[in-house]
DNA sequence: CCCATATTTCCGGCATATTGGAAATATGGA
DNA sequence: TCCATATTTCCAATATGCCGGAAATATGGG
């Protein structure tokens, strides 16, 4: 990912609307949420809503797809990998030593379930 | 950490100014660069990024201290592992077996030096 | 075809962000 | 004290972002 890529994805995340509404579908899975469902659950109006949906969706983080009436969108995973790995390269890149606070919450991360971050111990 | 203080944090990482000299700075790791070096090498006029690196402080993601006629500027590393935490919480929380990817670029990043992430084979 | 639902697009006003020039402040040295 | 360096603050112009009301588009059912 290049910088402006990332700039791009941040900025979009840089709002609390928006932020509300990209940990739900993240926390919704690939199943994902239909833009009216977000709307009622995060209380916020239709069409804000459509344009907050239309910048996460811009900046490649979420993806949408049409069932009937309703569009349903999800969080991108891969793209959220490639925002967090482009954060952390830089660390490891220049001194590998400070990293271990993010080490450590990362390990923290992996205690909320065994599954979630598998294969790690052969870092 | 909360959601507005994330929401903060972001907007300030999505500025492309703004990410590269936070980049630049987690890169130098905790010695610092003086706004001056930074100035230079990222060939930014002194009085615009004097308002990033404002922007930058009061998101909490560098720190700063004075050395004689220069102010030395440093990321947080703390924040920034607080910030992915916030992030992969989300994941974890509602979706645990999404987060292989997630896994596989932090492994990844562990790659790059032996030292960077360990502790993680406790997790 | 007509209607209800779901979502987006259009539009205007308002607020905030960004930028660079110029001046102000702070520090250290002669 | 005077000067050079380092950085910030002030200021004004411009640009961009955000919001909500109203209208438009799309889909499915009767």
């Amino acid at each position: 990912m290049e910088q402006k890529a990332a700039a791009t994805s941040l900025s979009a995340l840089g709002h609390e609307g928006r932020l509300a509404i990209f940990r739900l579908l993240v926390k919704a899975g690939p199943v994902g949420i239909a833009a009216g469902e977000i709307a009622r659950r995060l209380e916020v109006i239709p069409n804000t809503l459509s344009a907050n949906l239309n910048v996460l969706s811009h900046a490649r983080l979420i993806t949408s797809r049409r069932d009937g009436r309703s569009i349903i969108y999800s969080a991108d995973y891969a793209a959220m990998s490639g925002l967090l790995g482009f954060l952390m390269e830089d660390c490891c890149n220049g001194a590998p030593e400070i990293c271990a606070p993010l080490g450590e919450i990362v390990a923290k991360a992996a205690d909320c379930d065994g599954t979630c971050l598998t294969g790690l111990e052969t870092a």
